[in-house]
DNA sequence: AATGAATGAGAGTTCATTCAT
DNA sequence: CATGAATGAACTCTCATTCAT
């Protein structure tokens, strides 16, 4: 026998599953039932309908991503260490869970209404703290480089993931994530030349 | 009066607009009659289905992304120099065609069967032609980061500007190319000490 | 170049055969169009719609059976022969027009209003024909078969030839009369009372 | 109340009539959604769509009048009561089922694929079951009339019932019945006249 | 706590037909 | 004469959701 909570979570975890594999709008109440093995009306008993399905999953996921890169970056004073640290346990969770974070990146603009908003909070405050790690990391104010559009290009780096990467393929999460990491912030093209040419 | 080519471009620009405000799924036929003017079974005319609709707008745009690359880079022979161009290419006709880059960006498993393999075909031919520009402006090729993993962290600093990118905000487009392909290849803190370090 | 008459004629022929192979309602202007080499709004201005298609082409057959059933039995005096004749001309005329036959047959009900109306008379008529052979024929008055029974049975047999019947088939179409006219006159087994008198 | 198998009946009844009065093609889904009094979309619940409705009823109806047939003739040995048996049957079944039968006999067209087969399959084995009553009804085996013929005679003679046949005209279904077997196995003019005047 | 049965609303698509040219 | 282009009406089918039990 299973518990409600424990049902709750196999609900939503096959449902994210299905959700990254197919798609929210393409996936049908009745696949869920399906892949879950409850009855139809069943799953209602748990979850309001689709939407709050869907919202749930966000919800959920950007929490504990939230909650994660705090803690993996309050210990460290360093800013490119910070830096360095929010970036792994990004790409770390990532690919740890990456039914979840596709359906997370993927399905951004698939709610509406009040549980929209409470999601895109969470995003807020997820790309503020980014914004804050990088704001100590970059060398000068006067950068050349934005900083939302540094921002957004790190995310977009890391979550583009969802669209090629293979956990089982020939780079491991790990590596991922420090290239990732040194792609960002050294760029391509770290060497020597390149600085002095600045110089 | 227009004729047959203007409709069609117009209903496929119509489309594209749509499919990029609302997704694919969720936009109906009737919504694209209503915006285009035309009567729902009149844009059978022109199209064989929304299937159809959608597989124009990624196999035109493709196309064009493609050779508009091959011309930016074909004149140049240094490598920094044809990945720059590459970048600011995309980047360029990124911000240019919003609306049919985030279909393509987003909409990419909405397709099926044989039109789905011919977008691909396509795909591919654009990830191995920036893999080839990659390859030549890479230091060495004993590169702590692996080629795959450079292209699509690239790809997706670029395609994720259909997320949060205005073009009318304060950054023009032209100065996002630069930034993009500056923090690609040099990165965020393009070190001076940690190039000395490296050394 | 073909004259209009030859154009509608070849129009209804190709409706007949196409009629009879996908039936009435299942075959599209389109496919009529496709067939026939026509533009679909072309050929309305040989005939007022699908409708009349149909009508046109069972009128035209059923005039002709008609016709060609009267003059068949015109010249016979003997009542067996007249309805050996009759038996022998529809067989014959059905194995010779294999579509439009079946699109009588089979499409008896796709009609309505006046256009039925008209066909209905025709087939009654024709009904009437061979109600009138068959009165002569039946040996008596206080035949144990009813008239009508006996016609339709006849109509039956021969009309459901549309059904199985192959005119490439082992048994062709002379052969075929006649063993439906001797099957229906002498029945399958010839009686052993008159068997032992024809011995 | 009604059980499921009871509205599934109800289901199936109601369609067989409405196809039988309009045409499978002509009736539409909603049609039977009126004449049932179930919903539109509840009709899918117990069908997968229009086409299994066709099947269903053809499929049972066929499984019906074979099992039928088989047990009609199953105690008799002499050929030609079996013959007459079988001939019997067929017809009462017919009268008594008359929506049913006349979907068989017109639509046999309106299936496809599997189920077409299937169906086919069904048709073929009572097709065979009638050819090996003829078999031993007829007199000799270098009878001047076709095997195939014969029985293809016959089952247009019966199944062109739907045609003409008024269950309460004048004629009886039993009546019926025996004329229609009279006459295929005597014929029209059974009697010692036309045995003679072929001598 | 769970579900079989039912449904309103709408989706994509088709089709016979029209009409300006 | 002929047709490219267009359309209203209708069709089959799907889906998220409900509710009596």
């Amino acid at each position: 026998m299973m518990t409600y909570d424990e049902r709750l979570e196999h609900l939503l975890a096959t449902a994210a599953n299905i959700f990254a594999a197919h798609g929210f709008h393409s996936t049908t109440m009745r696949d869920l039932s399906r892949a879950t093995g409850m009855s139809l009306a069943g799953m209602y008993y748990y979850v309001e309908g689709k939407d709050e399905l869907l919202f749930l999953i966000q919800e959920r996921c950007f929490t504990e991503v939230l909650t994660g890169a705090r803690a993996a970056i309050a210990a460290e004073t360093d800013p490119l260490e910070r830096l360095r640290r929010f970036i792994r346990h990004h790409v770390g969770f990532f690919t740890a869970h990456m039914a979840e974070m596709k359906v997370l990146s993927h399905e951004a603009e698939s709610l509406s209404g009040e549980r929209w908003e409470t999601v895109n909070r969470l995003k807020r405050t997820y790309v503020d703290l980014l914004l804050s790690v990088l704001d100590s990391a970059r060398p000068e104010a006067d950068s050349s480089i934005d900083a939302r559009v540094a921002a957004f290009a790190l995310f977009g780096m890391m979550n583009w993931i969802y669209t090629w990467y293979d956990t089982e393929g020939p780079v491991p999460p790990d590596r991922l994530a420090d290239q990732l990491a040194e792609l960002f912030m050294l760029g391509l093209v770290p060497s020597t030349v390149p600085a002095a040419q600045q110089g």
